[in-house]
DNA sequence: ATCTGATTGCAAGTTTGTTTCGTCTGGATG
DNA sequence: CATCCAGACGAAACAAACTTGCAATCAGAT
């Protein structure tokens, strides 16, 4: 009973439906998971107001609308001091370029995943957000030659 | 003209609204770029056909349904034949876990986003992936503390 | 000036999503 | 052991959204 619970078996073959194209009728949802219309729409309904489903988005090739670049970015700081770091996690939130930051553990202190037009568009951001910030002490970038797989699904299993 | 064009300020409008919701209602998106339902709907059509648009999806938390961990893995090969490169792509595109995989140049050869529910697993992934694979010399983790920013929006400006 | 091809808005038709309502199940309580 | 209650279900009615056909419009080329 899904009530307490957050993911019974339907729910997760109902995400996983999801996962995978979202404007699939809420009736062939039910037909494959053998639930109605309604019980598979209160169910999605429940997983949006649970946050379990986080948004409802279409993925845009980056290279059709003039993104071809994807890069990969570590960064580390000089001070970890929790305000230099959130003042870091900030300024790259705000830049649209970064499709993804992660604050890490390990030799980098930030992975960042940034989407630009051109090699030059780069050039700019990293003197922004790591020249012009004192508290990048170093950082590197890996230029993506093929998207092998990019998609945010979660397994569930 | 749209027709030969692929991208003009209507359709960037149209997917940045998109790109946020796809939920949102063809009239209310007309209301706001100033078209039609029916105009907005044929748009969307074209940029699913031409490939612009490559899907609809949720995002799911994957914290809240169980894979709370996300990791970073840096894959550094002996070989870049080009047939040993494509056979390592396969094997990390098979993987449910291995959200994202690319191949890129720099100090890396691939750089993967993997996503699992406990570290054991992950060990396990570990060893089915790169100590099993001759041609893996090295790989190196990163294990997010913090997701800063999560998403695939592709910035249309 | 005219023609062509593409796009638009409107309106009708169709599909999909949503709500209502009565029923059923499982678990806790007396 | 019977009763009660909360939560979830399906069928049907309802509302909203999507889709299509058609005539009108616009831009560019002849």
């Amino acid at each position: 009973m899904p009530a307490s619970q957050s993911l019974d078996s339907f729910d997760r073959a109902i995400l996983a439906i999801l996962q995978k194209d979202n404007t699939t009728p809420q009736r062939v949802i039910g037909e494959a998971v053998n639930l109605s219309a309604p019980a598979v729409q209160r169910r999605i309904k429940r997983m949006e107001e649970t946050g379990i489903i986080r948004a409802n988005v279409v993925l845009v090739d980056p290279a059709k609308v003039g993104h071809p670049i994807t890069l990969f970015v570590e960064v580390e700081v000089e001070s970890e001091r929790a305000e230099l770091i959130d003042a870091a996690k900030r300024s790259f939130v705000a830049v649209p370029e970064v499709q993804q930051c992660y604050y890490v553990t390990g030799d980098a202190d930030f992975i960042l995943v940034v989407t630009v037009a051109t090699m030059a568009d780069y050039e700019a951001l990293t003197r922004r957000l790591f020249f012009e910030n004192n508290n990048v002490k170093r950082f590197r970038t890996f230029v993506a030659m093929d998207r092998v797989k990019v998609g945010l699904e979660v397994p569930l299993g």
